[in-house]
DNA sequence: GAAGTGCGCATGTCCGGACAACCTGACCTC
DNA sequence: GAGGTCAGGTTGTCCGGACATGCGCACTTC
């Protein structure tokens, strides 16, 4: 079975970047360009190690990275295989916005609401602030082609950050907290149906009683605080959710 | 700030379980039973590992698992962090029947077909065999407490692994596939909303024309084979997902 | 021919060390 | 007092080596 001797990768050790990061973005390119075809054997790691100058601990660390996102396998006394292919776009904290944009559907929004009102029960568990505290409530209402895709209702800590009308029009609301210099860690999400209300389905565009797809999800920054709690409905006749798992071993 | 210098772990070098495993396991469940604060540091790694006669490779490799799970963050130059913790369920590739029965559901299951087809061309799609290639078929009603849940309709490529009616009524789809030696890698899924047909209505007990929520999920182990082709069809009024996902950095 | 055995090979685990990059807080300077 | 500077501490990266473990194949044996 071939092992690919013959692939060349480039590797700058005066650059900033890790030498084991340089490495598994090549193999992750080689890989999707199909430079290392699926099923096949990598060859073993201390061979590649002393080809490419490299320890062995270092090529691990590249090696194992890419077995993380799912496109290697590795199988003691046997090998490290590429695996076949299909689809591969892993579960990632996105945004409608983002995704919108990234299938070129000309995402636009329109601001609904922008005010601050006390927490109700729900928000505040979901926040962890005292019920009543004063919290940023903003709707959106999310189109792509100029057609209504999801109405968005979010709620955030008052001061956490200046969302501005300008900025919201413009693009989604986990970028403008990115930018606001917060690192994104985790979030909670469920995922529903149910049936559209009548102002849902003037908002919308759908008849009454329309399947309506819907999620809730509190966002976490990397110190565990929530930064933003968001309800959201979007229309199942023009909308679903697609993402990929991997089974952690 | 604590650093839990008094915290004691017990290694067990003569273990067949790696000594990073043993650590990892240790610190997790002193950061779920608290004894470790959340937002507290944890330590330096190098007196980690002196205190407890590993390397600091072997320690890194424990707490490193743990920041892979969301559990820890850490940051140059200041140390490894305790996540303010919340709920912490990460998203796997479950079953349904595992979800229920974790959740004291006491979930049941009725075989209503069990046969074999020629694969239509979007099963064919998903399983990656040729139009028409006869491929299994099972549909199942998944009950909780004696309530339909959710209609399961299932095709896998022939000769994978024997289903016999009992194993089906009896437990889960996964857990059969899994013990016929079969590794789980990885699944593509689509979430989505429509509403209940007259005959969903009557299985599931829903009135025709109620929002159901619907998932259709391509299973493939560890060789990139799709063994599985799963649409399920489920009672919104009476589920939902419900899951955590991580930022990867 | 079928079952069992042994060997080679690849990954898995673990060690000890070295230097780099980065953050924080204290100190100094203006 | 405000700003910049520097030192200490911590994680990040990388190296070289050693032994353990599990898999597959060729060989042997019955």
């Amino acid at each position: 079975m071939s092992t690919h001797r013959s692939l060349q990768f480039s590797l700058d050790r005066s650059s900033p970047v890790p030498l084991y990061y340089q490495l598994s973005q090549q193999l992750e390119a080689a890989i999707e360009q199909g430079g290392l075809a699926p099923g096949s054997l990598l060859g073993n790691e201390i061979d590649l190690a002393a080809r490419l100058g490299l320890s062995r601990p270092t090529v691990r660390q590249a090696i194992q990275s890419l077995v993380d996102k799912g496109l290697l396998v590795r199988r003691r006394g046997v090998g490290t295989q590429v695996l076949h292919s299909q689809v591969r776009r892993p579960l990632e904290l996105s945004s409608l916005y983002d995704d919108l944009e990234a299938a070129g559907q000309q995402p636009a929004t329109r601001v609904l609401l922008h005010t601050t009102e006390p927490a109700g029960a729900r928000v505040a568990a979901a926040l962890g602030v005292p019920e009543g505290t004063e919290v940023v409530l903003v709707e959106r209402l999310r189109l792509a082609h100029g057609e209504p895709m999801a109405h968005l209702r979010n709620h955030l800590p008052v001061g956490l950050l200046d969302l501005d009308g300008g900025g919201l029009a413009a693009t989604g609301l986990y970028r403008l907290i990115r930018s606001a210099g917060i690192t994104l860690h985790s979030a909670r999400q469920t995922v529903g149906a149910r049936a559209a209300t009548a102002a849902e389905s003037g908002l919308l565009g759908e008849p009454e009683g329309a399947p309506l797809l819907t999620m809730e999800r509190t966002t976490y920054d990397d110190t565990g605080r929530a930064v933003e709690f968001g309800s959201h409905v979007y229309r199942a006749s023009r909308y679903s959710f697609d993402f990929q798992l991997l089974v952690r071993p």
